[in-house]
DNA sequence: AGCTGTGGCAGGGAGG
DNA sequence: CCTCCCTGCCAC
């Protein structure tokens, strides 16, 4: 085993560790047929610049003198946390007691680098791992779920509402066990104690929930405080240690109160689902009822309780509430069992806890990796370097319309595959260890490959999955990392470098698929679709032998792939298209064309139409414009059809303060939001809808809370709808002539609508790169000349 | 304390 | 009308 990636101790079996008190560790490893702990061996340590900003400190500590010519030079060592904070403060008040305003972190000392996390520190020092050797199955993982009594209906949970009690709590484990511990046995005091005794009794290694960290615990935990329980379900008998966190996913950042306890991890399959979806996108929801439909491992009988019913159901079919809640436990152990495998292998490699990982970013697991290889080493560590990429992907459009037969291409891994063939690496990382772990990762992960490929029993292929994907999540973070601003070990430059190499190798490509009379379509950082020429379009054999012949522009180690033949393809803008399979599936891509804060209508709409234009199929087209236009005219649609359903990403008060200083103009997301008196957080979403008569009403002084809209007293504002409506028709108006298009999109029925005559445009849009078209050369993919603007 | 990147489109509001 | 700027959402 390769210890710059699992570390050393490659044998001992740790199951965690944990910080007890602000000065001592545990370490929880497992034996043969019991769990044990012990305490830990190690110095608490941080890095500075020059070692003699600690000249004058009395405490015990020792200096180590680093090799290498990076920013940190200095690892000073303490015999005791307590020790360490206290040279901390030392050195914050020696520094800067005459900077103004004071400097209340030391995270904002560029001469010192500390990671204050002990457990991290721990296992970064140590050089060990978690659950070395184990397979997945061989957890004790056990599932928690709470539903609470409010009396009455309740919009967003909220953990600080003590008015409301727990009436349940279901719990569930891997290993055959299930039980609901609830309010017709017990009174809620009880009730918690129970539920402290029955996971001690169990002693599982996880303890799994749907948005856990949000609800159930910090639910629990105040329940407990108000009955003076001590929910002391740790290892070591302590309880929960509680603290704000953010996570970021993509564009979104979630705040999250995450929580640890003694010996065990806590892992969130809500957080897990969201970042499963970063890279998928296929979900419409992070609720657990929908994830369990979407993966298919929801029960024919599964009950339904919806949030506000929960407390009639407890008054009136408590027995129902309780089949409800254990089927939540379910799912959440079989949502975990599909989503947490990955970061279970990860934590065999990276150092730090199973818990943590599964709430990290990608970032800060690649800087660990690195930063224990440069501790074991006594390397000095480099400080980030601030600056901004210039270059990201290369995107670009050369066809709208309609094409038929196209050939979607794609370059495998295409910024690591840059980053390994040109050795691409931060400068500052002076002992080779980013090139190294990166060139293993990506062995490693195609031997994973290979090996599920050829395994035949599926418990071992599900391993062998989880393991090669928990390497694909690391190889994909080596690119950001290089880019990412606080990283210590950042180099923009040579982010700026691998993203120019990748666009230089699309032109290359885009210009060996144009000399071979294929006509490129749609360009986007790593793929291509294309149509090819017409001598092989459509044949299955020689569009894939056409891969290979254009991939020999390439250089070597960049490798390009077959990743789609489709029957027709709609080209709308860059990033923005449909696809129609040989299958005759239809699939959407882009914020224009399938975005969720459309209107349920509208999204049905612009679905329809794209089905109708990849099916050739113009008299639909009209027809669901007209119905669409009436339907709306005559209050048809319920306002799940017509209502707007949009993210908070600030919260109210930050709202206000960006109102205030003229940053931003009144949303009509957040006015709903703040007329109905409801406090939320950033993150929560609310759905609306326009009022009023006129078509052009602001949007933030005419609007209303969803659930306000009465079918009885039906207000919602016609005019504005139906012109959204025409606005959504618009999108489809490159892809006809003027008279064509107002014909379709028209409720003028003078006379009645005939789609003859109707061609939908293919339009080559004009380019100057990369290549020039010939004009000599006929132009075998056009099917009408089109008007190009 | 904890938070990978760039590129592109739509829609709304403010102001010319 | 139009342009500018901001936010939200999405592709990769």
């Amino acid at each position: 085993m390769d210890p710059v990636l699992f570390g050393a101790n490659t044998q001992e079996r740790i199951v965690a560790v944990h910080q007890q008190q602000e000065s001592a560790m545990r370490v929880y490893s497992r034996t043969a047929d019991s769990v044990i702990w012990e305490d830990a061996d190690f110095y608490p340590f941080f890095f500075l610049t020059d070692a003699s900003l600690l000249a004058g400190y009395r405490g015990k500590h020792w200096v180590k003198e680093l090799s290498g010519s990076n920013a940190f030079r200095y690892l000073c060592a303490f015999p005791r946390w307590n020790e360490m904070w206290e040279a901390i403060r030392f050195l914050i008040d020696r520094h800067n007691q005459t900077a103004a305003p004071k400097i209340e972190s030391y995270a904002e000392l560029p001469w010192l680098h500390v990671r204050t996390d002990p457990v991290g520190q721990f296992l970064l020092q140590s050089g060990r791992t978690l659950f070395k050797g184990m397979a997945f199955e061989e957890l004790h993982r056990m599932q928690l779920d709470i539903e609470t009594y409010t009396g009455h209906g309740h919009r967003f949970s909220n953990a600080n509402r003590v008015e409301d009690r727990i009436i349940v709590v279901a719990l569930s484990d891997n290993r055959g066990f299930s039980r609901a511990i609830h309010g017709r046995e017990f009174a809620e005091k009880e009730l918690l104690e129970e539920v402290v005794r029955t996971i001690r009794e169990r002693d599982p290694d996880v303890i799994e929930g749907h948005n856990i960290f949000n609800f159930d615990l910090p639910y629990i935990l105040k329940r407990c405080e108000l009955h003076g329980v001590d929910f002391a379900v740790g290892r070591d008998g302590s309880t929960f240690r509680s603290f704000e966190t953010r996570t970021a996913f993509a564009d979104r950042a979630v705040d999250v109160t995450s929580a640890e306890v003694g010996g065990r991890h806590v892992i969130d399959t809500w957080l897990l689902l969201q970042a499963y979806d970063v890279s998928k996108r296929t979900l419409e929801s992070y609720g657990l009822k929908y994830a369990a439909q979407h993966f298919g491992f929801a029960r024919q009988d599964r009950i339904y309780v919806a949030g506000e019913k929960i407390s009639w159901y407890w008054d009136n079919e408590p027995d129902l509430l309780i089949r409800y809640a254990m089927d939540d436990v379910y799912e959440t152990g079989k949502l975990s069992e599909l989503l947490s495998p990955p970061y279970f292998y990860l934590s065999q490699m990276v150092p730090m806890n199973f818990g943590a990982l599964a709430r990290a970013g990608s970032a800060a697991k690649i800087e660990t990796l690195l930063l224990r290889e440069y501790v074991r080493q006594k390397q000095s560590v480099p400080s980030p370097s601030r600056g901004l990429q210039t270059t990201g992907g290369y995107t670009d459009i050369f066809i709208t319309g309609i094409v038929e037969h196209v050939v979607d291409v794609d370059v495998e891994s295409l910024y690591p595959s840059i980053m390994i063939t040109d050795g691409i690496a931060p400068r500052t990382e002076s002992i080779g260890v980013f090139t190294h772990l990166l060139t293993r990762l990506t062995a490693m992960r195609l031997d994973a490959k290979r090996a599920m490929k050829a395994e035949a029993d599926p418990a071992n292929r599900a391993k062998l999955d989880a393991l090669q994907s928990s390497f694909k999540i690391l190889i994909n973070s080596f690119y950001g990392y290089l880019g990412y601003n606080r990283a210590l070990f950042n180099d923009i430059e040579q982010a700026d470098r691998v993203t120019m190499t990748g666009q230089a190798h699309l032109r290359r490509l885009i210009e060996a698929i144009g000399s071979r009379r294929g006509a490129v379509i749609q360009v986007d950082t790593d793929g291509i679709f294309f149509s090819p020429p017409d001598t092989i379009r459509g044949v299955e054999e020689k569009e894939e032998a056409f891969v290979p012949l254009i991939a020999r522009e390439l250089p070597e180690g960049i490798r390009l792939a077959l990743n789609g033949r489709y029957k027709a393809m709609l080209s709308y803008k860059k990033k923005n298209y449909a696809l129609l399979g040989y299958d005759n599936k239809i699939s959407m891509k882009g914020s224009s064309l399938t975005s969720r804060s459309l209107e349920k209508f509208g999204r049905h709409f612009v679905a329809q139409c794209i089905d109708a234009l990849l099916n050739r199929n113009i008299a639909a087209l009209h027809s669901l414009f007209v119905s669409l236009w009436t339907d709306i005219a005559e209050h048809r649609l319920t306002v799940a059809d017509f209502a707007r359903t949009e993210t908070l990403r600030e919260g109210s008060l930050a709202y206000a303060e960006s109102l205030e200083r003229g940053e931003r103009n009144k949303t009509a997301s957040y006015e709903v939001a703040l007329a109905s008196g409801l406090s939320w957080k950033p993150g929560d979403r609310v759905s609306y809808y326009i009022t009023g008569s006129d078509a052009s009403v602001k949007g933030f002084e005419n609007c209303k809370l969803a659930e306000e809209w009465d079918p009885t007293l039906p207000d919602e504002n016609v005019a504005f709808y139906q012109k959204r409506l025409q606005e959504l028709a618009k999108k489809f108006e490159v892809f006809f002539q003027p008279q064509d298009f107002r014909a379709i999109f028209s409720m003028d029925d003078l006379f009645p609508f005939s789609p003859d005559g109707i061609e939908i445009l293919t339009v080559r849009l004009e380019r100057t790169a990369p290549a020039e078209p010939d004009p000599d050369e006929p132009r075998i993919w056009l099917e009408e000349p089109g008007d190009d603007e």
